[in-house]
DNA sequence: CTTTTTGCAAATGATTTGCATTAAC
DNA sequence: GTTAATGCAAATCATTTGCAAAAAG
């Protein structure tokens, strides 16, 4: 269990307040968005613009130590690199992201290599539906989708 | 096989010049964004706005005639609904997008249903490596995802 | 003739880029 | 001292929205 601080030393990184709030954050809070992430650093070290937040964020997804989260219709989420193999599940009312395991108790779950002559190195899976308060509750969804941006 | 026109005439939507124009476009190519669309239809007919583009894809996706195809770093893609079950395979240098098909022979390939209180109604599947023409070339990319859009 | 669709312009939101300033090494 | 990270402003791109004009039923 490395410190965001030797995480950071680890990759020859340069270690910076804004990038230690960073990792923190997102060790406690998984799947925020660039918005997100300056907001919830400037609370711990009282600055980042969220262009900064941005330039961080590209940083540590390219040494390996966050990983892009796309839901489509959201803004680009982040999330640490562990090692479990997991999914995404999205409720379609609020927006909710949560992980969800693989069942790679048949095998892989996903069949990486060649096919169609491609050489196929990743997949991303995205469960969508309904979270349970959404399900039982009448209420205004919270942050639907879709709603706030584009698709993407 | 219907026609462009029977097909929207079924749905009880309006037959207009750019929606049979879309639809024909969309049954020869398939995951085009709404600009390619407005540009293929505007080949067609003449005429079409890209944000009309959107409102008349919106109104085929509603009415069941078209899906939506959402790449992480590319635009929104729109494909025809066929009844195949297919996933997506996307070259990462190119930005290609081809269909592959589901792999059912061990049950659904995608566990539906009740998981974590959710109730899921939907799996995206996207596959992600080098197409053979990129695997083979040395040659720039001709339109990495991620350089012409944010991600999505 | 009524309603929906299209054209056009402007607004919005996410993301990127360029440059000056500041902080890490 | 160098080099890389942050702040700030402006630019870009996909997408949405509002309203008037044109076309479909």
């Amino acid at each position: 269990m490395s410190s965001s601080a030797e995480l950071l030393r680890d990759r020859r990184l340069r270690v910076t307040a804004a990038r230690i709030a960073a990792l923190d954050l997102l060790t406690e809070r998984s799947h925020l968005t660039a918005d997100d992430v300056a907001v919830g650093v400037r609370e711990r070290i009282g600055s980042l613009s969220v262009q900064a937040s941005y330039h961080l964020l590209d940083a540590l997804v390219s040494a390996g130590l966050l990983r892009r989260v796309d839901i489509a219709g959201s803004a680009v989420r982040y999330e640490r690199c562990i090692d479990d193999h997991h999914h995404h599940l999205v409720c379609r009312s609020c927006g909710a992201v949560t992980n969800i395991a693989c069942r790679a108790d048949r095998g892989p779950c996903v069949p990486l290599g060649d096919r169609q002559g491609y050489e196929i190195t990743e997949v991303e899976v995205t469960f969508w539906g309904m979270c349970p308060q959404c399900r039982t509750s009448t209420t205004t969804p919270t942050n639907p989708p879709g709603t706030t941006t584009r698709s993407t």
